[in-house]
DNA sequence: TCCTAATATTTCGGATAGCTAAATATTAGG
DNA sequence: CCTAATATTTAGCTATCCGAAATATTAGGA
């Protein structure tokens, strides 16, 4: 059990750790970061139904459909029904939206770079090498998970 | 700048993968993460002031309140003005808080021990080792601001 | 073709959680 | 004894989430 113990003190620590590290990245950006989330998502399908943006995001269409609101109102995103099936409604991107996305994009690789600025050089490769680690086996973890239904 | 953006494109599924690995531990689990980081704090204390409270959690102080507020509504914790200054309040577990923290502490390390327990002996190591990585790598990163205010 | 079932979204009501600013109460210091 | 500092609470907002009910549209079968 010990290792279990480790894992159970180490993981509010990261939690604490990561929540701060992500201040510390974003210090200044206007936009929460399930919106910030939710814009990166909708960048990365050129444009998608509310169905994919719930999916991809893992929260309830309900959920989706009000965070869209928001960036709607907020003229990052644009909802128009879709063509092709007038069930569904197609989410894409705003002209500021892309603007803001580039934008931010550059925010944030500079806001990890100054982060990572601030540790020796070892550090800054541990960290990055323990970061993928993480996700690596944690990503095989879900896929169990959805493997089988 | 390339470790830079590893670092970018790992964060958010760092952060997408611990979500999910907390679903799993915290399984049929009737609290909020932030329920039971509270009542962690305070059991971490014994019994503490608002403020204490406030600043261990790293939230204002009117959220603490209202959280301590949530918790003493369903029976958890305790709140009553302190004896030696009456400013103050003082925050503690109730007898069924005691009870439940014991509980959840354990199903915590059962969650934890049955989610390691699918992956492989080597990865259960590579797993908990970079977690101490990051947690020691980020808690310096913060001890650096706070150390010159 | 027409009706029913499935699909896609939205709306509604209800929670948690966080913040700032203003209100309240108490203590400390000059 | 009055003012300033301290500790909490309250009020008003916002963001986020959920499930259930409402709405609209499409698909499939009799």
């Amino acid at each position: 059990m010990e290792r279990t113990e480790r894992m159970a003190r180490l993981y509010p620590q990261l939690v604490a750790g990561m929540g701060r590290m992500r201040a510390l990245v974003h210090e200044g950006i206007d936009l929460t970061s399930n919106q910030y989330k939710t814009l990166l998502a909708v960048a990365g399908r050129g444009e998608c139904s509310l169905g994919d943006l719930a999916r991809t995001l893992e929260v309830a269409m309900s959920s989706a459909s009000q965070m869209v609101d928001r960036l709607v109102s907020s003229g990052l995103l644009l909802r128009a029904p879709a063509i092709d099936n007038r069930r569904q409604v197609v989410i894409r991107l705003s002209p500021q939206g892309v603007t803001l996305i580039a934008e931010l994009q550059q925010a944030t690789l500079q806001g990890y770079h100054k982060v990572l600025a601030r540790l020796p050089e070892q550090e800054q490769e541990d960290l990055v090498t323990a970061f993928e680690t993480i996700a690596t086996i944690l990503n095989k973890l879900s896929q169990d998970k959805e493997g089988r239904p």
